[in-house]
DNA sequence: GGATGCACCGTTTTT
DNA sequence: CGGTGCATCC
């Protein structure tokens, strides 16, 4: 399936011809000719004119900046119709790139949905997708086996810090994290170890880095395998080194579309450069990208802006078409947002517009007391919203960083709220997982030592640090695999007896699995082994109390594996596809980031953490001053343009963090937003301890409906004021802790240490008002189990509302629908 | 080899 | 505060 130069027989495409087909007019076939002749196909019809135009305009470089909202995907999938349905290229001479597999799955189900199966053979997939395919064709070129090996993060830091100490490296000075990033940027800028500056190392682990580096693609060679970072780096390499192949691919490619260009780092740029040249300078690449310099809120992890900015002259000759008639925001959020990017310099520039007649709900910007109020708030906000009959899956909470989901979840707990966290903990980085693929990595690829250094003596059986160590300095020394070097070892008397004996049971293990392999299916293959290596009865003993979920994980690996062809497919699906299929169980409330939720749009978006020091983050603007900033407020702009109808930001006067609390201030983006689009609101108290006198001039704050501040202490706004001030007067006063509106300047110590007490009783109103009249069918002092929080005991039931005491995670409320009656 | 205790640290993340 | 990683002890 995946091999471009065995397309041309491909008898969907009658009469093809046996070489690359020019660009135009293509050797499509009767079958093409005949579509072509029948006139527009009728998508063009829903398009509007830029839209069009980016579809129509398929011949030369096309730089397409498209605008949140504004259709781009639709562009990109019809385009990739479009020429197909002109027959001007066969699929498989079509490169179409993203950056994740989601988008790819998207891209080609919508295509598949306009030209049906003519997308068969498209090279339609990721970065790395793509590289790897290519990569594993000519692997042997680079000094790899076409077998090769991906490792993640996990593996790539294990590979590292062996080297560090081989090298003498304090660890403590040089983390093996922070040395994996340097190399991984140089990665990200197209560079192998020859081509690093020098000087462009400076201080890092000791002035050694690029020896380092060097020394880690060595392994990595020996290894049989590859980081992220080189497939396509190895790929770069390829392509400058043959020449020939890379003409072969020049001459496949007719038509290169790619997603998301803003995103693009310098290797991929490079090699999006190095396939779009033509061998005729006079033809003009048939490029096509597609993003959005608005959008960029990658740079950290290596994405250069500059690619997009620098289109044109990259491209001479390049149509730029700017799609800016936005589909999805109302134009109050539409006007927030603009606004707000309008602070950033460097910009490309575009003006987005729509023609909704409403302009709809103003941007919320709320200040709250603390982020225990912020995520109370959030969560009545979604409640009320639930009652009214609105889709869970309509709601998002963005945050800036993962650990502020962690607030949110414990509200939607307590109130019942279904809720997912987008990107959370990933079902192929759990410990049993790994764990069970390190032992099919073994058997597919006997030189994977990582894999085999994770599992050798798990479970525990008898092959210790003593007997690896020795195993260890045998390979190095004869420069073998560690299992390889093994099998020697103990057909010596190196080893102790006991020793001995453990180590040649597995390796003896291996070679069984090795050849089962052969015989059985991947499925049956993986149960034995799980099997016969006693890892399965390792959970089944174990007492810990993830134990259970460990099995459920393993069992839940098989159903995943079935969908796969054999194990080297589902190996590389486990390395590049790291995302585990989303199990959704109706409609949810959505918990992420803001990063993971680019591309994505909901009916209603919270925003919250809106602080200086949280969001824009401190260590964006420290490490990259303005630059740093900007892509900030571009994160901002990207969480504001998710929304469609209804956008609330808040930020909290308080907030803990690493358990001390801290006062913050409005984030500067508060600032930024143009006031005819926003409608603040504010807690008086939430200014107190921040000098927030100026909030008040530059904002016109309401408060509390004007009524609730007379109070005179800060103290008095801050809970009493916006509630009694019957801002909301369909909800039932919920015993808010009064105790804060007493005396001036409530401390953060103080708020520390009456917080949890002064909020139990605000926890119990809230079950009588929305437990329900059903009683749960618990016991005070019955055992249960509850998936998050673990094994615990009733303490007292109030409606379907359950308080527990859980053994590990403290005192917590919950419902009783999340809890289970222990095995 | 596993359990316990202490020091340290604390963005964003896809592939 | 909570997780991680390392050292130490049994």
């Amino acid at each position: 399936m995946s091999d471009p130069f065995e397309y041309d027989d491909d008898d969907a495409w009658p009469g093809a011809p046996s070489g690359p087909a020019p660009a135009y007019p293509g050797p499509g076939g009767n079958a093409a000719a005949a579509r072509a002749a029948a006139g527009p196909p009728k998508w063009l019809e829903t398009l509007n004119e830029a839209q069009r135009e980016a579809v129509l305009a398929v011949d030369g470089p096309v730089l397409v900046l498209a605008g949140a909202g504004t259709g781009k995907t639709r562009v990109l999938t019809t385009r990739l119709a479009q020429i197909l349905h002109e027959g001007r290229a066969r699929p498989y001479q079509i490169l179409c790139v993203t950056f994740t597999n989601k988008a790819a799955r998207e891209m080609r189900e919508r295509v598949a949905g306009l030209v049906g199966p003519a997308t068969e053979g498209m090279w339609l997939g990721t970065f790395h997708a793509l590289g790897t395919r290519i990569l594993r064709r000519h692997a042997e070129l680079v000094g790899l086996k076409s077998n090769f090996t991906i490792l993640d993060t996990d593996d790539q830091i294990r590979l590292l810090k062996q080297i560090l100490e081989a090298e003498r490296i304090d660890e403590k000075r040089w983390p093996a994290r922070m040395l994996i990033h340097v190399i991984q940027r140089w990665k990200d800028k197209g560079l192998t170890p020859g081509k690093v500056d020098a000087s462009d190392a400076g201080e890092v682990a000791n002035g050694r880095a690029v020896a380092i580096y060097a020394q880690y693609q060595e392994r990595l060679r020996t290894l049989n395998a590859c980081d992220f970072g080189d497939l396509l780096l190895h790929n770069l390499t390829l392509f400058t080194e043959h020449p020939d192949v890379l003409q072969q691919y020049r001459n496949l490619f007719q038509y290169i579309l790619v997603d998301e260009y803003q995103d693009t780092n310098i290797s991929q740029y490079l090699w999006l450069r190095l396939l779009a040249k033509t061998d005729d300078p006079k033809r003009p690449a048939n490029i096509c990208c597609v993003g959005d310099d608005d959008q960029s809120i990658y740079g950290w992890r290596g994405a250069e802006v500059g690619n997009i900015l620098r289109f044109e002259k990259d491209f001479p000759g390049a149509r730029v078409i700017r799609l800016e008639r936005n589909y999805r925001s109302t134009p109050n959020i539409l006007g927030a947002a603009s606004g707000l990017i309008a602070k950033n310099e460097g910009r490309l520039g575009k003006t987005l517009w729509t023609d909704l007649p409403e302009d709809g709900q103003k941007v919320r910007v709320r200040g709250l007391w603390d982020g225990d109020e912020e995520a109370r708030v959030v969560g009545e906000e979604v409640e009320a919203l639930q009652l009214k009959g609105y889709p869970l899956d309509e709601i998002a909470v963005l945050v800036r960083a993962g650990f502020q989901t962690r607030e949110f979840e414990e509200r939607m707990i307590t109130l019942g709220v279904p809720y997912r966290v987008v990107g959370g903990p990933r079902f192929y980085e759990r410990e049993e997982v790994r764990d069970a693929i390190a032992y099919l990595r073994v058997i597919a690829q006997p030189a994977d030592d990582l894999a085999f250094e994770r599992i050798v003596n798990k479970p525990t059986r008898g092959v210790g640090k003593t007997t690896m160590q020795s195993v260890h300095q045998a390979a190095r020394l004869e420069r073998l695999p560690l299992s390889i070097a093994a099998r020697r070892m103990v057909e010596t008397d190196e080893l102790k007896p006991a020793a001995r004996r453990s180590l040649t049971a597995i390796l003896d293990d291996f070679d069984r699995w090795r050849q089962l392999s052969q015989g059985v299916d991947h499925i049956e293959l993986t149960e034995t082994v799980l099997d016969e290596s006693g890892y399965t009865a390792m959970w089944k003993e174990s007492k810990k109390p993830e134990a259970a979920g460990k099995l459920e994980n393993l069992k839940e690996l098989l159903v995943a594996m079935e969908e796969y062809e054999d194990l080297a497919q589902f190996l590389e699906h486990v390395s590049l596809v790291m995302d585990a299929d989303d199990r959704g169980k109706g409609p949810m409330v959505s918990l992420m980031t803001l990063h993971s939720a680019k591309g994505l749009e909901f009916g209603t978006v919270f925003l919250p953490g809106w602080e200086e020091g949280l969001f824009p983050h401190q260590r964006a603007m420290d490490e990259n001053g303005l630059a740093g900033l900007e892509e900030e407020r571009r994160l901002a702009y990207v969480g504001i343009t998710r929304a469609r109808e209804r956008c609330e930001i808040s930020f909290a006067a308080n907030r803990r963090i690493h358990g001390s609390w801290q006062a913050a201030l409005p984030s500067r983006f508060i600032d930024e937003l143009p006031g005819k689009h926003v409608e603040i609101e504010a807690d008086r108290g939430v200014y107190a301890g921040s000098g927030g006198g100026a909030a008040e001039d530059r904002y016109g704050f309401m408060y509390g409906g004007g009524s609730g501040f007379g109070g005179g202490g800060y103290g008095g706004g801050a809970y009493g004021g916006r509630n009694s001030g019957g801002l909301r007067p369909g909800v039932p006063e919920r015993g808010r802790d009064q105790g804060f509106s007493q005396g001036g300047g409530p401390g953060f110590q103080r708020l520390k240490s009456r917080g949890l007490g002064s909020r139990a009783p605000v926890i119990e109103g809230q079950a009588e008002y929305i437990g329900g009249d059903k009683q749960a069918d618990w016991g005070e002092g019955e055992r249960c189990f509850h998936q998050k929080f673990g094994p615990g005991t009733v303490i007292k039931v109030a409606g379907d509302r359950l308080t527990i005491e859980f053994d590990k995670a403290g005192t917590k409320t919950v419902v009783a629908a999340f809890v289970e009656r222990p095995e």
